[in-house]
RNA sequence: GCCCUCGUAGCUCAGCGGAUAGAGCACCGGCCUCCGGAGCCGGUUGCGCAGGUUCGAGUCCUGCCGAGGGCGCCA
């Protein structure tokens, strides 16, 4: 069951209906824009519409508000309803009401989390790392902001479909069997472990860069390898194999949801990619342009001012991955039948996505209910403010990035932490450690470049994982002192009475929107901003209103129940952003 | 040259057109024999600049300044 029980929900049909009533049905669909109030001394929630809608009718925005407010029935929702100002509307709700609410969200295995109305099969792309290179800080990013998005969407009621968009194909591939061939004659021909494979890769990335000849026979390759010739093949898929071994580590390690059956490489594509260019040319939408195969969306421009193409084929008859990303993009609307598809790529390529989107609106692949989104994100950057690098300048290894975290949280909860037994210790450790790096790069509009920096993200106080672990390992150690103090645990009615007990309630119950929210503007740092305040309100409640040595034992159960529901939700959040809850720490 | 993103307190960052712009750190001053001191209360400092739209702009639009990124066969 799901029963609605945030007030900015509830409080929606009365508005509805008040308008209605003083103005007429045309004003029925009038947006309340109801609010969360600022400050106390506003109630606790507040109506804007007044404002907007004074225009509209010919009316003052006073007079507006009030004649919403003469019609307006929640006299069981609120004990107070007020305009105040050029016209807001200040609502402040019956302590009972919000008990029951709050109740109500308690008994809710979602916690409030209102399903979607019409759900959407989304697709959404992320990690994506690079067959025959290592993972690094770079793919950090677009891995757990994906998950935390695939969570996301998946708590709101979406069905979703993860793909993990695999390197695995293209011009460095070409490069690399190529290479392997060349020193094959000496090694006999054995597969490079992973570690090495990164070393490998940089002596096939210059032997590229420097040698012409090499070149032409890597982009020759590239050509065989997708013609299917079976020796080609034999290599490649060695190649791949030991890479996604080192995926997975990685990922079980980073506890992302991404599995094996979640890989749809490039490759994938591969059988695809004739047949969708035989769409695209049958549209109409392709030329041929120095040789290549290419579509020219509308609206993009070079250097000289001249008309962008997308090269759907290369001139030498290979295709890149332009045409891989149109075919995906096919192939998840048609075959997966995506009403949503989301990437989660780095910024920097964003011109080439709205590209793509573009062609696949004029191909009618998008539009008409289907849409594709680019959730860009900024990059990693280390204390010099440049990209996150190491000292010697080079790419920072995602599997040492995940060993220092557990190392520092290690040292962190030696430090600070209770006696627990070296088990114990080491999976707080890495709850704490792992948490924080993955909260970190949450916690930020991920739009925005963001400063890597261990001290801040592994500390007790403001905006990080170790804080809310902490908020809610503290109210998990309540309870264990509440059970050794007797009876009298466990799910007792709510009461509001105090100012903290109220300003925890509108916390809790501000869950739903925050998720809704999140999930909708594919903004993970918004629940991260939201789980936050909440533990600041749990802090300063907890700091005013004693529970196990309350008044009455009916507000010890209540404020027990606060606490209860408290520690669920901040669970619950870190949970759809990826992130462990240990109950000791 | 064109396009995209960003610019909020000393630092790191919130703020989906609403009232007096918030938080953490740092700094200053208080408080509490405190159910986990990794505490509580208070204070100092800010929306890059200039126009515009709006009843109302940190938020939307235009220009400028500054930072980063992108701009044909790499992904």
């Amino acid at each position: 069951m799901t029963e609605v029980a945030d007030p900015l929900r509830t409080l929606v049909a009365p508005f509805a209906s008040a308008i209605t009533a003083a103005f007429g049905p045309d004003y029925a669909a009038t947006d309340p824009q109801l609010r969360r109030s600022q400050q106390p001394q506003f109630g606790d929630y507040q109506a804007n519409v007044a404002m907007g809608l004074a225009r509209r009718v010919g009316r003052g925005p006073r007079e507006v508000a009030e004649a919403i407010v003469a019609a307006l029935d929640v006299g069981e929702l609120c004990e107070r309803v007020e305009v105040a100002g050029p016209g807001f509307i200040n609502l402040t709700m019956r302590p009972e009401h919000l008990a029951a609410a709050v109740t109500a969200v308690a008994g809710d295995e979602n916690l409030g989390i209102a399903p979607a109305q019409e759900p959407e099969t989304v697709v959404v792309d992320y990690s994506a790392p690079n067959v025959a290179k290592e993972m690094h800080v770079g793919h950090l990013r677009s891995t757990v902001i994906g998950d935390a998005l695939v969570r996301l969407l998946g708590a709101v009621g979406h069905r979703v479909i993860r793909q993990n968009h695999l390197g695995d194909w293209g011009t460095p591939f070409g490069m690399l069997i190529e290479h392997l061939v060349d020193v094959g004659a000496q090694t006999g021909g054995a597969i490079p472990s992973i570690g090495d494979l990164d070393a490998f890769y940089r002596e096939a990335r210059t032997k590229f860069e420097a040698d012409a000849d090499f070149a032409e026979r890597a982009r020759a390759r590239v050509v065989t390898l997708q013609s299917g010739d079976e020796t080609t093949l034999t290599l490649w898929r060695a190649l791949v194999a030991e890479s996604e071994r080192h995926f997975q580590a990685v990922y079980e390690r980073l506890g992302v949801c991404l599995a094996a059956g979640d890989v749809r490489g490039e490759s994938f594509y591969n059988p695809l990619l004739d047949e969708t260019v035989e769409e695209l040319e049958g549209l109409g939408l392709l030329v041929v342009d120095q040789g290549a195969l290419c579509a020219f969306p509308p609206g993009f421009v070079g250097r000289e001012g001249q008309p962008l193409p997308l090269i759907v084929r290369k001139r030498d008859g290979g295709y890149g991955y332009d045409a891989t990303d149109l075919a995906a993009l096919r192939f998840r609307v048609r075959d997966l039948a995506a009403q949503h598809v989301v990437y989660v790529v780095d910024a920097r390529q964003s011109q080439h996505f709205a590209m793509v989107f573009a062609v696949g609106e004029q191909a009618g692949w998008l539009g008409d209910g289907r849409r594709a989104e680019h959730v860009a994100f900024g990059t990693v950057l280390g204390p010099d403010g440049r990209p996150f690098k190491t000292r010697a300048g080079g790419t920072v290894k995602l599997v040492e990035l995940l060993e220092e975290a557990v190392q520092r949280a290690e040292a962190v909860v030696a430090e600070n932490g209770r006696e627990l037994h070296a088990d114990e210790r080491s999976a707080v450790a890495r709850a704490v450690g792992i948490g924080a790096l993955k909260y970190a790069d949450l916690a930020n509009d991920r739009v925005k470049d963001y400063a890597f920096d261990w001290d801040r993200m592994l500390s007790f106080d403001g905006n990080t994982a170790p804080y809310l672990q902490y908020a809610r390992a503290r109210i998990c150690s309540i309870f264990r002192r509440a059970g050794e103090e007797g009876p009298g645990v466990g799910a007792g009615a709510v009461v509001v009475e105090e100012p903290t007990e109220r300003a925890l309630a509108l916390a809790l119950l501000s869950f739903d929107g925050a998720v809704q929210q999140s999930a909708e503007l594919l903004q993970p740092h918004r629940l991260c901003t939201y789980l936050f305040d909440l533990a600041t309100a749990f802090t300063t409640f907890y700091e005013h209103c004693p529970v196990l040595r309350a008044d009455s034992d009916q507000q010890r159960s209540s404020r027990l129940a606060l606490c209860d529901l408290t520690a669920r939700v901040l669970g619950r959040g870190l949970e759809l952003l990826g992130i462990e809850a240990p109950d000791r720490m």
